[in-house]
DNA sequence: GAGTTTGAAACT
DNA sequence: CAGTTTCAAACTC
């Protein structure tokens, strides 16, 4: 079986040798004890084992890999986990069906057996598989890190050396990512898994996650393949059967993993449109000409492959891409260095030129190159022909759109491969156009005029908003349109912001105060949604002494005001489409803009608030602030506040959400803090 | 593929 | 700062 698996997927008839009848012996070994093992047996009774295994064999592939599902883990945790008096999983399908089909026997245990006054055993077995199966994950990760170093060959255990030796990488992430389908495809709630804390739940996200990154590390770190997986966009599967397809949308959520690191860059709203359509990893081709989606016999690269890896970056992203953290920018260059292509990242003005330097020799390599593979083709650069490549490669229109500028020469911001940063090349269908290498200094020269006009004109429009590290770190991306915004607004009047017109729309993002649209229907959230905040603001501008005192009384009385924050966390967050902080934040942390702006609802900068001082600074919050404006007091301070020691006066009953509104905002103020 | 619509960018 | 023009992308037919 584990031979059959090799030979389906790698399509090679690879078989293991000595090494692998010596593996069997030890599985063999394996097998038994782990047969005799309490939770086998509890298993064993729990109820009879469900065919599984016939729907797997719908797919070849999948039926084939079905070994390795738990095997792969197992040997990669060999190495640190060598304990032999502790069963492992086997290849017996009928072991492993069992553990694939815990979580069905969840639903059937016996209440009495998990009201026992201790651990049951199984919970015990169970606990104890899910921390070697962590354990695995850990190894999985390290063992592909170390792969991608190369150092494969170097001090690696021997442990190590076993399992690169009798595991054939290649084999081995298809085998897994079989294994994966299978646990999808038997978990038709696996929401539920998510959320569940018990251990059967809990071992099956082991094996998911352990499955998911050994798929996505060994994928990425390996080179390897995604074709190998059934990550195939728009439903090529090989098979064409339904069996097929229905394997792949199975696994379409492990194809997200994959698929988010393919669109790191991309913008949410292609983002948004993968997941619609369901499509994993088809950012169309970048810098090759090959339309097909088979692979590349040649070059051994795949379609998907040059999605993900060769994707460009920026690529008409300026609208998409989120403000870059430094290691956005870091991975951008790498990005742009590998493809031969210019790119620049935000507030890169200063490095633009040595960014075009050190992208001009592999720019024109890269030229060289897409010059040699459409050597035949009509050079002309408004030609159908190469339009309709063009349209091709960026039939999502997403990442790999190029311009098709006519008039300016591609040096103004119409053109949005200027706008990104990138110079236009050979799939632009651009007329005279002049944001190529040869004409550096024009380049130089006009980017340097747009920029002195609009300092923030080549940084991305959209920026991100929230500070969360793990989310900056970009594989968390949990980081959700609404926490991004475009950094000056649209300014729709007719498309309702429900089109890519709207800036905001293409970019993914809500509409926020900062926008001046009308009508706005935008469907990754509306302006209106955020009109408390305008209405705080407007009430602050007539008052701009309030929020000193806000802000006052609030670090006075902080633990009240956390206390009061807190009871309305989950409020606030329905209430408003983002967090509240998050475009204060993004205000601050953005210069303003020197084009001049219409006058619209927002926070300005906070230098430009002429604070008066406080009318009056009470250390002790208890006492009333009698100056607050008779529309807020209410007959009672909105404000009043009791001392950390007391509990809290309740807010007034005239504006009850705005003391709420003020308590909210006040940490997006923090340069308003008094000065320690 | 041509024509229209749209809104950002640029200009006055 | 507001209004207008230019422009190219998005969209429609």
């Amino acid at each position: 079986m584990m031979e059959e698996g090799c030979k389906n997927s790698r399509g090679e008839g690879e078989i293991m040798e000595t090494p692998e009848r010596s593996k069997n012996s030890r599985i063999a070994s394996s097998i038994a004890k782990f047969e005799d093992s309490p939770v086998f047996n509890f298993l064993n009774n729990l109820s009879p084992i469900k065919p599984v295994y016939i729907s797997q064999t719908i797919n070849p592939l999948s039926f084939a890999s079905l070994p390795s599902v738990f095997t792969s883990p197992q040997l990669l945790r060999r190495h640190s986990l060598s304990d032999p008096s502790k069963p492992e999983f086997s290849s017996d399908p009928s072991t492993r069906l069992v553990s694939i089909n815990l979580d069905e026997q969840r639903e059937n245990l016996d209440p009495n057996f998990e009201n026992a006054g201790e651990p049951s055993r199984l919970d015990v077995e169970l606990a104890n598989y899910e921390s070697s199966i962590e354990k695995s994950n850990e190894d999985v990760l390290g063992t592909c890190s170390a792969l991608v170093e190369g150092q494969r060959s170097v001090n690696m255990s021997e442990a190590n050396v076993d399992v690169l030796s009798t595991t054939n990488v290649n084999s081995w992430q298809s085998l897994i990512n079989d294994a994966s389908n299978l646990l999808t495809f038997e978990s038709p709630n696996a929401e539920d898994y998510n959320k569940s804390v018990d251990p059967a739940s809990a071992f099956y996200r082991s094996i998911r996650n352990a499955i998911q990154n050994a798929q996505s590390l060994g994928a990425a770190a390996c080179g390897e393949p995604v074709e190998d997986m059934p990550c195939q966009p728009d439903g090529e599967i090989e098979n064409g059967d339904a069996s097929s397809k229905m394997d792949y949308e199975n696994l379409s959520g492990l194809c997200r993993g994959m698929r988010r690191r393919c669109l790191v860059y991309e913008m949410a709203g292609g983002r948004r449109k993968h997941m619609e359509d369901g499509s994993a990893c088809d950012s169309p081709l970048m810098l090759t000409t090959s339309g097909s989606a088979s692979s590349d016999k040649q070059t051994g690269r795949t379609k998907t492959e040059n999605d993900c890896s060769r994707l460009l970056p920026g690529i008409g992203l300026h609208l998409n891409a989120l403000a870059a953290t430094p290691k956005d920018l870091k991975i951008v260059n790498h990005e742009s260095s590998a493809s031969g292509r210019l790119l620049i990242g935000p507030s890169s003005s200063a490095n633009f030129r040595q960014d075009l330097l050190r992208n001009y020799s592999l720019e024109r390599a890269n030229d060289a190159l897409e010059n040699g593979r459409i050597a035949n083709e009509d050079i002309n650069p408004s030609s159908p022909k190469k339009r309709r490549r063009r349209s091709e490669q960026g039939g999502d229109g997403e990442s790999c759109k190029r311009c098709n500028c006519k008039k300016t020469k591609c040096l103004k911001l119409y053109c949005e491969c200027f706008a990104a940063g990138v110079y236009c090349v050979e799939p632009c269908a651009c007329i005279d156009c002049f944001n190529k290498p040869i004409h550096e200094d024009v380049v130089l020269a006009t980017r340097k005029q747009i920029e002195s006009r609009n300092p923030l004109a080549f940084a991305p429009k959209v920026i991100r908003t929230s500070d969360s590290p793990s989310e900056i770190g970009g594989d968390d991306f949990t980081n959700t349109p609404a926490s991004s915004r475009h950094k000056r607004g649209c300014n729709c009047k007719k498309s309702g912001c429900l089109k890519k017109y709207c800036e905001c729309y293409q970019g993914g993002v809500g509409c926020s105060i900062n926008c001046r649209c009308e009508g706005c229907k935008n469907a990754f959230g509306r302006k209106d949604s955020e009109h408390k905040h305008t209405l705080l603001f407007h009430i602050c501008s007539f008052f701009p002494w309030l929020i000193n005192l806000i802000f006052y009384t609030q670090g006075s009385c902080a633990s009240a005001a956390e206390h009061e924050h807190e009871e309305d966390e989950n409020d606030s967050r329905s209430m408003y489409n983002a967090p509240i902080h998050d475009d204060l934040d993004s205000q601050q942390s953005h210069q303003p803009f020197a084009k001049k702006r219409p006058p619209r609802a927002s926070f300005p900068p906070i230098g430009s608030y002429a604070f008066p001082p406080p009318p009056k600074l009470r250390p002790n919050c208890e006492e009333e602030v009698d100056e607050m404006p008779h529309f807020l007091v209410g007959g009672e301070s909105p404000i009043k506040t009791s001392s950390p020691n007391k509990k809290r006066v309740s807010p007034p009953q005239t504006l009850p959400g705005l003391r709420k509104l003020i308590l909210q905002s006040i940490p997006s103020f923090p340069s308003l803090a008094p000065s320690q």
